[in-house]
RNA sequence: GCCGAGGUGGCGGAAUGGCAGACGCGUCGGUCUCAAAAACCGAUGAGGGCAACCUCGUGCGGGUUCGACUCCCGCUCUCGGCACCA
C-alpha cells in the first residue's frame, strides 16, 4: 500500500503560541523612546479589568494590533501600550460578595485579561504597562489634584449633589443619565447637599469648545455632543430691581434681550436666595410650602418637560430697567438654579416655556417680536423666531438681530446690564465616598484649614484593611503637614476618571518616580496619533483628557493642548441580539475561540464581521468561512502543486494580470488599513487569494512572478492574521527565527507601473441605461469611443437606427448616447 | 420636542454622481464517498422567455442631471445623543 506523500496542514493551536513566545522574547513591540525613525503613538483605551473579557471586547484591541503591526512595518517606532483603569466600584461589590480584597481580585483580573490579550497575539508593549490602582501610578494622579489645587482648578464647595443610594457615592454631572444613575439604569439619583471637591472645568469651557475645530479626524458626532454638552449661549445679564428694596435686584440671564420689552413677570428657581425677601407676608405660607415641596420633588419629575409647569406668586414686584414697567415675581421650579443665575425674565410671547406658565396663571402675553411678513397676533403659541421688533418703544422696527445688540449696548452704557457668554457645562465634581480610589491628599486643620498634602510626602497610601475610609481613624487620624497640630485626613477618593484622565501621557515614561511623566518623553510621543474606544466616553472620558492636557500645557509641562489627533469609536459585538459579556452567557472567551478554531481566524473575522464603527452580530459559521480562507491561503502558498488543474473552463493564466491584481491589492489593502477600514481590506485579501488559485487552477508558472504575489499576499496579511503569516515566511524560506521574522519586514511598496489597467471596460449606455459593455484601450478620444460604440449591434438596436442627438463621454468609463 | 446617524438580495455587507449587490455566510446542483461530514467545483436580486435577451429593482413620494444607492425637498421607520440650560 502506498501512502501519498504527507502535506502540511494549517493547524493555528500548534504554530500560535511558538510565534507568540518567540515575538515576546524579541520584544517584538518594544518602543524605543531614542529611535530615529518617525513616531507612531496607536492607544486604545485601557479597560476596567473586570475579569469577564470576551473576543467581543477584544475587537477594538485588534483594530488597534492591526494598525500597530502595519505601522511598525511601514518604519515607524510604534508606541503601542497597554493598561488598567483598575480602581473603581465593581471590585468593592466582589469584595463584599466574596469576601476577597479589593486589590486581590483587581490584580488577578488583570492577570487573567493580559493572559488572554497574549493569546490572541495582541502585541504592547507591556513594560510600559500602568495599573491605575497601584501606589506608583496614583502617587501622581494625587500629584496632579494638587497641581490644580495650586492653580485654583479644585475647590471645595457646598453644593446640591447627585447621591447614588446603591453606591452610595455622589456623582458627576456627566454620571447622571436622565436622572439616574449611570451605573443603574433603575436608579433615580437623589439631590443631597453636600461639601465636595470640584475641578473647575468651566474655566475652560471656551477652550474646549474652540479646539473641537482641530479635531477634524474625530468622528462627527462625538465633536457634536461635547460642543452641545458644554452648551454655549450668548445673551446678556440684566439687573432688575426688586419694588420696594432698595439697592436690591435680581439678576436674569437671557439670551434674547431684543425681547425685554415683553417681559411680563420674573420667575425664580425655589433655591434662589432672595425668594424669602420678595415674598409679601400674604403669600409667605404658600411660597414656602412650594419651595419646600420643590426641594423634595425628584430630579426626574422636576426635569420632565412633559410635566405641566408650576409655581406660586410671591406678591413682589420687580421693575424692567428698559421701561420701567412693574412686574410680578413668581417663584417655579422649571427654572434651575444651576444654571444662569437662577433667575429670568419670562417672555411669555417669544418663549414656549413662559408661554405655557403664562397660560396657566393668565399672566398677560405680550408681543415684541412681530414674524416677517405680518403681524402674528395669532397668539396660539409662543412665537421664538426672528422678525421685528414692535411695541417696543424707541427700538421699534428694529429686527430682532440688530434690536439685540442695540439694547445691549444701551444696557451696558446705563450700567444695567452686560453682554455676557454662558455654559451648560458645569464644574467636575470629583469626591466619591468610596475606598477603592486615589485618596484626595489633603488635611483639615482646625487653625489653618485645608491644608495640601506637600508633594514629597506624596502618596497617600489607601489602608490595607478594606472598610470605609471615614470609619478608618488610623487612616484619617494625622498631623497638620503645617503646624503639627492634630489634624483629620479627607476621607473621599477621587472619581476614577481623574485616573483615566492622564494615563496616556504615564505611558511616555511609566517608571519615572520624579514627577507624573518625563516632559520631553512626553512631547515626543504626544500626541496621540490614533485612539480608539467606546463611543461611551464620548463626553466623560474624552472631555476630561481635553482639560487636563489643557491644564498641563498651561502649568508648561506640555507642548501639546489636544492629546487626541485622531480618534475612533468601534461598534460593540453582539451574540444572540445582546452585547457579549460572560455574565449574560453570550460571550465567547478567547480560550474558546483559540482552541476552536484559531486566534488568526478570529481576529480576521472580527474585522470582516462589518464595518469597524457599526454594532455587529457574531456568527460562529461567518467565522468558519475565515477559517476556510485560512486554509486556502495556506495551500496557495505552501503546497501550490496541490491546487488540482481545473478541467472545465480554467481561466488563461496570464502573468501580468496576476501582478496587475497583486499591486492593486497593495494599495487598497494599505489604504483600508490605514484607515480602519479592516471589512474590505479582509474582502481584496480574499480577492487576491481567489485570483491567485484562478491562476494556478489555469497551470500557471510558479516563477518569479508567482513568487512575489505569494510574499506579498503573506506581508499583506500579516497586522491581522500574524501567526500564519509568520509561519509561511518561515516555511518559504524567508524569514523565521534565524533569518528574521516577518513582522520586522517592510511592507510591499505600491507598484503603479505594474497596477495600471492598460485596457477598460467602456460601458455604453443608451439615454442612461447600459446596453453593451465593451473591451477597449485606455485613452480613447471621444470619437474613437463613439466608433466603438455605434459598431456594436445592441447599441445600434437601442438606437433604433437613429443617431445620437447629445455624447456624454467620461474617459475611460462610459459614453452615453443620448437619442 | 430638538440635534445627529441610518434604511441596499434569504443574511452580514460593498459601491459616495457613471457596470448596483464586491467579499463572505446561507441555499441549490455537482465531484469525491458504501454513506455522511469535511473539502473542492459551479449556480444564486425578482419577474418573463426555449433562447439571444427583455422588464423591474437600493424605505415611500417628488425634484435636479445625459445619468442618482449616492445630490436637493417632503414623508416614514429604526438607532444614538440631549431634553424645562432661559
Amino acid at each position: 500500500m502506498e501512502s501519498k506523500p504527507r502535506r502540511s496542514t494549517y493547524i493555528p493551536q500548534e504554530i500560535e503560541p511558538k510565534w507568540q513566545k518567540i515575538w515576546v522574547e524579541r520584544g517584538v513591540m518594544k518602543a524605543s523612546d531614542k529611535s530615529p525613525k518617525p513616531k507612531y503613538y496607536d492607544l486604545v483605551m485601557y479597560p476596567y479589568p473586570s475579569g469577564d473579557l470576551t473576543v467581543g471586547h477584544a475587537r477594538n484591541y485588534v483594530m488597534g494590533d492591526v494598525l500597530a503591526r502595519m505601522k511598525r512595518m511601514q518604519g515607524f517606532e510604534v508606541l503601542h501600550p497597554f493598561g488598567w483603569d483598575a480602581f473603581g466600584l465593581p471590585a468593592e461589590n466582589a469584595a463584599m460578595k466574596r469576601n476577597v480584597h479589593p486589590q486581590e481580585w483587581t490584580l488577578a483580573n488583570i492577570a487573567k485579561g493580559k493572559r488572554e490579550l497574549q493569546m490572541l497575539g495582541i502585541l504592547y508593549d507591556w513594560d510600559r504597562e500602568v495599573t491605575s490602582c497601584m501606589p506608583d501610578y496614583y502617587r501622581w494622579t494625587e500629584w496632579l489634584f494638587l497641581l490644580l489645587y495650586e492653580r485654583g482648578l479644585a475647590y471645595r464647595a457646598m453644593a446640591p449633589v447627585n447621591w447614588c443610594p446603591v453606591d452610595k457615592t455622589v456623582l458627576a454631572n456627566e454620571q447622571v443619565i436622565n436622572g439616574r444613575c449611570w451605573r443603574h439604569p433603575d436608579v433615580e439619583v437623589e439631590k443631597r447637599d453636600l461639601e465636595q471637591w470640584f475641578f473647575k472645568i468651566t474655566d475652560y469651557a471656551e477652550r474646549l469648545l474652540n479646539d473641537l475645530q482641530l479635531l477634524d479626524k474625530w468622528p462627527h458626532k462625538v465633536r457634536l455632543m461635547q460642543t452641545n454638552w458644554i452648551g454655549r449661549s450668548e445673551g446678556a445679564e440684566v439687573d432688575f430691581p426688586v419694588d420696594g428694596h432698595e439697592g436690591e435686584s435680581i439678576r436674569i440671564f437671557t439670551t434674547r434681550p431684543d425681547t425685554l420689552f415683553g417681559a411680563t413677570f420674573m420667575v425664580l428657581a425655589p433655591e434662589h436666595p432672595l425668594v424669602e425677601k420678595v415674598t409679601t407676608d400674604a403669600n409667605r405660607d404658600r411660597v414656602r410650602e412650594y419651595v419646600a415641596k420643590a426641594r423634595k420633588a425628584s430630579e426626574i419629575d422636576r426635569l420632565s418637560t412633559e410635566r405641566e409647569k408650576n409655581g406660586v406668586a410671591t406678591g413682589g414686584f420687580a421693575i424692567n430697567p428698559l421701561n420701567g414697567e412693574r412686574i410680578p415675581i413668581w417663584v417655579a421650579d422649571y427654572v434651575l438654579m444651576t444654571y444662569g443665575s437662577g433667575a429670568i425674565m419670562a417672555v411669555p410671547a417669544h418663549d414656549e416655556r413662559d408661554f405655557d406658565f403664562a397660560r396657566k396663571y393668565n399672566l398677560p402675553i405680550r408681543e415684541v417680536i412681530a414674524p416677517a411678513g405680518g403681524a402674528g397676533d395669532d397668539l396660539s403659541e409662543a412665537y421664538v423666531g426672528p422678525g421685528v421688533m414692535v411695541n417696543s418703544g424707541q427700538f421699534d422696527g428694529l429686527d430682532s438681530k440688530t434690536g439685540f445688540d442695540r439694547i445691549v449696548t444701551w444696557l451696558e452704557e446705563k450700567g444695567l446690564g452686560k453682554r455676557t457668554v454662558k455654559y451648560r457645562l458645569r464644574d467636575w465634581l470629583i469626591s466619591r465616598q468610596r475606598y477603592w480610589g486615589a485618596p484626595i491628599p489633603v488635611v483639615y486643620c482646625d487653625v489653618d484649614g485645608i491644608v495640601p498634602m506637600p508633594k514629597d510626602q506624596l502618596p497617600v497610601l489607601l489602608p490595607k484593611e478594606y472598610k470605609p475610609l471615614a470609619d478608618n481613624h488610623e487612616f484619617w487620624r494625622t498631623t497638620c503637614p503645617k503646624c503639627g497640630r492634630e489634624a483629620r485626613r479627607e476621607t473621599d477618593t477621587m472619581d476614577t476618571f481623574v485616573d483615566s484622565s492622564w494615563y496616556f501621557l504615564r505611558y511616555a515614561s511609566p517608571h519615572d518616580d520624579k514627577e507624573p511623566f518625563d516632559s520631553e518623553l512626553a512631547n515626543h510621543w504626544m500626541p496621540v496619533d490614533q485612539y480608539t474606544g467606546g463611543v461611551e466616553h464620548a463626553i466623560l472620558h474624552l472631555l476630561y483628557s481635553r482639560f487636563f492636557t489643557k491644564v498641563l500645557f498651561d502649568a508648561g509641562m506640555l507642548d501639546v493642548s489636544e492629546p487626541f489627533i485622531r480618534l475612533f469609536n468601534q461598534g460593540m459585538v453582539k451574540r444572540f441580539g445582546q452585547v457579549m459579556s460572560k455574565t449574560k452567557g453570550n460571550g465567547v472567551s478567547p480560550d474558546e475561540l483559540v482552541e476552536k478554531e484559531g486566534a488568526d481566524a478570529g481576529r480576521i473575522y472580527e474585522m470582516f464581521i462589518g464595518p469597524p464603527e457599526e454594532d455587529v452580530e457574531w456568527d460562529d459559521a461567518g467565522l468558519h468561512g475565515v477559517v476556510r480562507f485560512l486554509q486556502r491561503v495556506w495551500r496557495i502558498v505552501l503546497e501550490p502543486q496541490s491546487i488540482q488543474v481545473a478541467g472545465a473552463s480554467p481561466a488563461a493564466p496570464d502573468q501580468t494580470l496576476l501582478r496587475r491584481k497583486v499591486a492593486q491589492t497593495v494599495k487598497k489593502v494599505t489604504e483600508d488599513y490605514d484607515d480602519l477600514r479592516f471589512n474590505t481590506a479582509v474582502a481584496y485579501l480574499m480577492e487576491l487569494a481567489n485570483a491567485m488559485q484562478a491562476y494556478l487552477q489555469g497551470g500557471g508558472a510558479r516563477d518569479a512572478v508567482w513568487d512575489s504575489a505569494v510574499r506579498t499576499l503573506v506581508k499583506l496579511l500579516n497586522p491581522i492574521g500574524p501567526h500564519i503569516s509568520e509561519e509561511m515566511w518561515e516555511r518559504l524560506g524567508e524569514g523565521g527565527p534565524e533569518r528574521g521574522l516577518l513582522a520586522d519586514a517592510p511592507w510591499p511598496e505600491f507598484d503603479a507601473a505594474a497596477a495600471a489597467e492598460p485596457q477598460m471596460t467602456l460601458v455604453v449606455q443608451v439615454a442612461g441605461k447600459v446596453r453593451d459593455r465593451l473591451t477597449a484601450a485606455t485613452g480613447l478620444s471621444e470619437e474613437q469611443a463613439l466608433a466603438l460604440a455605434l459598431a456594436s449591434e445592441k447599441v445600434r438596436a437601442a438606437l433604433n437606427g437613429g443617431r445620437p442627438s447629445k455624447v456624454i463621454y467620461v474617459q475611460d468609463k462610459l459614453i452615453n448616447l443620448v437619442p
